[in-house]
DNA sequence: TTATCGATTTGTTTAGTAAACACCTGAGGA
DNA sequence: TCCTCAGGTGTTTACTAAACAAATCGATAA
């Protein structure tokens, strides 16, 4: 007897369900229990069975999702890694396939986009990018293709994009140190091209505003480019100077692990010496010695959203542009604490 | 024996079917043949079975739209206007009844929300009301009604709403005036209860202090209740001062109208005297005396979209809870002008 | 008398099937 | 060579069992 090809009725009687649920599974329509798909898809690979084209048209199903290189390894990167993560399962759940494209430098991006790239996707997403300019916006807006920005927008361009709550997040951030008494807070910026960074830093200035306080020029050190950890370089700075804040906010929790080494290494406590906040909360920053009081910013759910949303432009054309802003919140660890001064005689603000 | 209330089980047995396929005929979902669908309704006129919920279910095809007395008439208020057009000319789009309520007190919405009249509806949209405490959206949580909130927000709870972008718009403002040379410039905020002009107002505070300006507290008159045209009062406060400000930004439209009434009866010019501009671009500001220099809110595209958003919730759960934020644009009209001094010498900043 | 709780009824949704359907394919006959 | 028609394959429809949620109704307690 010869094995012949199976076909999907031998893999519903092999996983003793009906032909239809397998259908059902392969194409993953609801009407399947998730453990009942996983057991079909088990009999389906271990009987061989070959699923016919998934996609009538595969680029109707496939997606694009552009990213810098920067970031290597994204893929393990403590928050993209994690949008990744949200926007391919998202993706996988409505039957997309997930086009991931690193590239090093614009004109190499700009190569994508002229080489039909663009073609052979039905829509794309661009991960927070500082070099996406209006001009390059509107290449793209050009070419028709269905475009979300993530963790990045412009002003001047009304494009759909999925972003954190960065101003309240920064705004979070300081209003805490603030309650807690503290009154010099130097904050750590980012590079200016990155819109994230900028907004988180305008939060910070606001807080800071509502209470009558500017942050000193000093206390403001712009990072440099090419330092690994540029929050290391940054406090550095702050450190030397001769007044010193009691308090620091850190735009994004790699650039407060760099801080934080800087503060320890001159000697000087978290913190009772000095006390820090920052933004992001990724995997690393509970595990830190003291572990960090950050905000959260939900990065899966961004990813989820940012294929949702793509997913709607791509469907259904023509709606409204819109920021869509996921909410942050404050998680209080051991690296913020009260003024010293103010702790020891009680003062408060 | 007494004749009982026949059930939907009665009709189901009597029509040889199952309860599911007369709860399919009656709702008219797909799955059931027509003919069966007319077995199925002869069996319930036989038995004299009172179908619950009428007809099509109007139920599910009625949303909510609940707005503030406050803004009376506001129908023809210019702001919401545009709003409630937009929400009602899209749910009538997508086949739905907008049940529009205004009421005047807190204790006239909990009375709403208590009786029934959230069970009269799909879904419900609630338009900027400073009057919504976290309590309060605690409670319509409970209810697991959909809820979208509309020039609203709440950073304690995680809601979907749907804003303009309120700090751009406050930024954009002021940053223009700024690079118009101005430097002395009074800000006049709304009261503390309504997030969005929080959020301006914050945006001013972030542009201003972005070059290292603060706005110094007599310039920032709180705005006292009980007035017409607030801006009126907070401006002649501000123009009784020794120092008096080159240029002022309103927190709204109507705001601004006050406040160019109150430099107009002093006798100063504008934007020679004091420039001015704000945020809103509602209908009139184009047509004052001089045109109003103004930050666009997309007020007709918020309503649609917050239909939308609405639809969404009601028709498939759990989605992750944005800040749908629509893109602001900086209107220049006539009100807006060089700082006087600065413009004689040719100075900018 | 009025709340409160628990059990039961009633309506709704999910996860599944049987059977029909549409489409291809290939062997056999004119 | 062309037709055709049986049967295999993937897909869809019409329906159900069973779980679930919401409303209702008593009994009981406050």
């Amino acid at each position: 007897m010869v094995k012949k090809k199976p076909t999907m009725r031998d893999v519903a009687r092999e996983a003793n369900v009906s032909p239809a649920a397998v259908w059902m599974a392969i194409h993953n329509k609801p009407g399947v229990a998730s453990e009942t798909s996983q057991r079909i898809w088990e009999t389906i690979s271990r009987l061989g069975y070959t699923v016919k084209s998934v996609s009538d048209d595969p680029v109707a199903h496939t997606v694009g999702l552009l990213i810098e290189k920067g970031s290597i390894p994204a893929i393990m990167d403590s928050f993209y890694g994690d949008v990744i993560r949200g926007f391919q399962s998202e993706a996988q759940r409505n039957g997309y396939h997930v086009n991931l494209v690193m590239y090093d430098r614009v004109h190499e991006r700009l190569d994508l986009l002229r080489n039909g790239f663009t073609r052979s996707i039905a829509g794309l997403a661009v991960a927070n990018d500082g070099d996406i300019t209006p001009d390059m916006v509107i290449e793209l807006k050009k070419t028709n293709l269905p475009v979300i920005l993530i963790e990045n927008h412009l002003d001047s361009e009304y494009i759909p994009c999925v972003l954190g709550d960065n101003f309240t997040a920064g705004y979070m951030a300081t209003r805490y140190l603030l309650s807690l008494g503290h009154q010099d807070i130097a904050v750590l910026p980012g590079p200016e091209k990155y819109s994230s960074l900028v907004d988180r830093l305008r939060g910070c200035m606001a807080a800071m505003a509502e209470v009558g306080l500017l942050i000193p020029p000093e206390w403001l050190p712009k990072p440099l480019s090419g330092y690994p950890l540029k929050g290391y370089q940054q406090m550095k700075e702050i450190i030397a100077l001769d007044r010193r804040p009691t308090a620091v906010v850190a735009i994004s929790d790699k650039t407060a692990i760099g801080a934080m080494e800087a503060i320890r290494e001159f000697g000087l406590q978290i913190p009772d010496d000095i006390a820090i906040a920052s933004i992001d909360n990724i995997a690393e920053s509970a595990y830190t010695r003291p572990s960090l009081t950050t905000v959260h910013v939900p990065k899966m759910e961004m990813g989820i959203l940012a294929f949702q949303r793509l997913h709607h432009l791509i469907t259904s054309k023509n709606d409204i542009p819109v920021k869509n802003i996921v909410y942050s919140e404050l998680i209080v660890r051991e690296s913020s604490g009260p003024a010293r001064n103010l702790s020891l005689t009680g003062d408060r603000i």
